[in-house]
DNA sequence: AAATATTTTTAGGGTTGTCTAAAAATTATT
DNA sequence: AATAATTTTTAGACAACCCTAAAAATATTT
């Protein structure tokens, strides 16, 4: 179990480890946390001594395994409690994040598991952010055009290029919202009409509508 | 504002302050707190300073107006997350207790605003204990049968006497679920029947079915 | 009213997490 | 390579909150 405090350094740590490959330095984390390095070195001594870091001075600290996983759970709330917040309780994208910074200590792993079924299983939080999964991995999503999927490839229909209303309300009559799941069942070379499956229902769609949807795609990297 | 560790005080105060007239004596607070006299010594020091108790030595301790205020509000904010957890998460009664001890502390106005919006303004939590509104203060209520109810009197229905699946699938045809709010159009002392308002809708119920109807009211003591 | 038992406070100390100031190590500049 | 600048660590201290042990006040018995 983790303070608070703790797991706001690792949270920190696991956000600077995100766009570097070497080790976090001390300053860094100082400048993030607003705090100073002196306590921040007290600090990562701690955590090492947890093994939720490696630590050598003067070098910087990267989280183990443990720690990588410790973080992204944390991250998992922090993004889950965002979802919730503007999807649930009308708040703002932009009035999300001091609520999810006090929320994201809360520990009760059935409560984070209920809000992740309420909130259906989201992936990406109200700013964009991926939210790692329950083993702490992330799945880069792209969005991508229907049209540029392959054979049996699948994904969670996002949004429209052409949002004119006569295309939304057709989509609308053949069942295909946000949120729903399409897989490629057969692609058409002679017209590039693409046969889907949504719903257990199979349908062809026309070049036209193929190249107008976007669908966000597992790319397991 | 105030750290976890005041708010638990303030709140264990609170609730022993419920069933005795005279100030809270140091060892019932270390009891329920689970703390030594001698921790509670020091903080309810620290709390006479805040001006939300007073304190003469040795003579336990009174909450003043505003810790009064202080305490409901976390009581509040307590109850309502356990009728969020049960009543949205699919919580048990008997396990939300220790979230909701994480949860109280949370601070966010508008965070407990929504929350009790979603949760339709409940007035009871799963355990059957008063919700303090947004002044603090507790509206005490009573189970009624409806039958027992005057003209223009309203509540909002809890639960029912007969549990037979024939009469909670009549209360389901005429649109009568708990939670809904019923309020009596008239009275018929003819056949002891009564006409009701629930949804803008009017109807008659016949003796048999008010009698059978619990609704719990507002009596503003 | 004394003596005894209980409650409460004080005195002194420990831990966590923070800070400032100074020393040590590393990095950049000349 | 030597010097200067920057980063990082150490040393020592402080506030919040908790503890144990002893002293003081209050309550209960005799
Ligand atoms: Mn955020
Ligand atoms: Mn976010
Ligand atoms: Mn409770
Ligand atoms: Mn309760």
């Amino acid at each position: 179990m983790f303070t608070f405090s703790e797991e706001n350094y690792l949270k920190t740590i696991y956000h600077l480890s995100e766009h570097s490959e070497k080790g976090v330095s001390t300053n860094a984390i100082a400048k993030k946390i607003e705090t100073k390095a002196s306590s921040v070195t007290d600090m990562i001594k701690k955590l090492a001594e947890k093994e939720v870091l490696v630590y050598k001075k003067y070098q910087g600290v990267t989280l183990t395994k443990k720690g990588k996983k410790t973080a992204a759970m944390i991250v998992r709330k922090h993004r889950l409690w965002e979802v919730f917040l503007v999807e649930k309780l009308n708040f703002n994208w932009d009035e999300v994040h001091d609520v999810a910074e006090q929320l994201e200590h809360i520990k009760s792993q059935k409560l984070i598991d209920e809000m992740d079924a309420l909130l259906g299983f989201p992936t990406v939080d109200p700013h964009g952010d991926l939210i790692p999964d329950k083993e702490g991995n992330l799945h880069p999503t792209k969005n991508r055009l229907l049209s540029s999927l392959e054979k049996n490839e699948s994904g969670i229909c996002t949004g429209v290029d052409d949002s004119s209303s006569a295309f939304l309300q057709f989509l609308d009559k053949q069942g295909i919202a946000l949120g729903k799941q399409i897989t490629v069942i057969e692609k058409e070379p002679f017209d590039d009409s693409i046969t889907i499956k949504i719903d257990d229902r199979e349908m062809a769609i026309s070049k036209k509508i193929a190249t107008n949807l976007y669908l966000k795609t597992d790319d397991h990297l």
